[in-house]
DNA sequence: TTGACATGCAACCAAATAGTTGCATAATAA
DNA sequence: TTATTATGCAACTATTTGGTTGCATGTCAA
């Protein structure tokens, strides 16, 4: 299931969504309450973003009981990097050298 | 010069703001006026994402005359691939294989 | 010197975003 | 059954964002 790319960049353009990737990194499968925990909003603000995290697929909910658990996938990120990034990266010292010489002529 | 992460992913998160990088890695040191064309936008909408990629250090202002030429800096995506997509690589599979185990069992 | 060209600045507007609060619902535990 | 816990839904607000328009400024060319 491939998302939009658009979606995938918002997504990670909020510094408390990235934090949220950051807390799954670190321990997978958290619950909504523990990820609301240490966070400086409410836990209806958490909620909110894990719904746009989700939207971009870089989150994925399995639902246990009444506890929403919330792991992380990695695909979107690889599909930034391949897609996007990469896509500068043969350029990328050509660039930076036409950058310098256009800085020195100024 | 180090710019802000959150600048960064906020400069990217913009179509309009993509499209432009992607025009500056065909071809650099290209003109407002150039940069303009073919874009849905006015003028001064082009000249408001250029100033948050400039902010960002995405893009480099070099002025040539009346002319305002844009050079593209790679070193911001760089430092995204490499502090921040860099981070989840190591992991990757590992949680892949997490979130798969966790919708089997579901 | 005059006109045309390339750009900047400021004010304004609509829509999207990030956050809140209050109440409802469903699952577990006592 | 009854509390308690984990979460959802909806309404509302303030701020940010993306876009516009009108006019000003500085540079080049005739």
């Amino acid at each position: 299931m491939t998302t939009d790319m658009n979606d995938i960049f918002k997504a990670l353009a909020d510094p408390c969504r990235r934090e949220l990737l950051d807390r799954l990194s670190e321990e997978n499968g958290q619950t909504l309450g523990a990820l609301c925990e240490r966070m400086a909003i409410s836990r209806q603000g958490v909620t909110k973003h894990l719904a746009l995290l989700e939207a971009a697929n870089l989150v994925v909910i399995v639902w246990q009981g009444r506890e929403k658990l919330h792991y992380l996938n990695p695909e979107p990120i690889q599909q930034i990097h391949q897609r996007w990034i990469g896509k500068f990266e043969p350029q990328r010292l050509q660039a930076l050298a036409t950058l310098k010489k256009a800085l020195e002529d100024k």
